[in-house]
DNA sequence: GCCATATATGAACATCCTTTCATATTTCAA
DNA sequence: TTGAAATATGAAAGGATGTTCATATATGGC
């Protein structure tokens, strides 16, 4: 395995774990992780509070993991790379093994 | 992508991704990334206190992310397996690229 | 048994986070 | 321009979490 990487690195690799590790925004994650879905789409799906998903999608975006694209009234979302389907895809093999 | 997976399932994963998602775990993880070290090694190398780097190394072990093995007064921690790893290698890949 | 070393534990504090509730903003249609 | 639909925001509550400090427990050597 590779050497201790420097803090700074440490902080941004303990952000996005943190952004990752909820349960709201898991849900939100593989919601959009086959296409972009707009906010309503999403609130459906996840079956969440409009606020609440809102609220989490802000937090999704200010991390860089999802991208945003307006449309009239609606707002779409989807991931922003395939990192985060990869970190999703590890983390599930590691849980149900 | 895979579907949703069901509500159990994400809470391992959130359990995961939680437990990983802290500075000092983290450099707990890479310590002992290459090979097992007793307690007062990893103190050595993460530059934290004794009863943090104790503290922490529990929080890995519940969520075994860890295993140990006693020698004497010593205890000593390794990672529980590769997923740990490749978990840390796509997070790196993400902040790094 | 006694001491030193290694590790673990418990309480306390401060900080951060998730969620809800109420409300604001934006955009379009009529 | 008034209304309705879609989304965003702010404050507040409640719970969870990281860290420190002091202390406890275990283990082996003498």
């Amino acid at each position: 395995m590779a050497k201790l990487p420097d803090d700074k690195t440490l902080d941004k690799m303990e952000s996005l774990l943190n952004v990752a590790s909820d349960f709201t925004r898991l849900k939100i994650m593989y919601s959009i992780s086959d296409s972009e879905k707009s906010v309503s789409e999403i609130v459906e799906e996840v079956g969440a509070s409009q606020s609440l998903v809102s609220h989490q999608l802000k937090v999704l975006k200010k991390a860089n993991l999802v991208t945003t694209r307006k449309e009239k009234t609606k707002v779409f979302y989807k991931l922003a790379d395939h990192h985060i389907v990869e970190l999703l895809s590890v983390v599930y093999e590691h849980v149900t093994e």
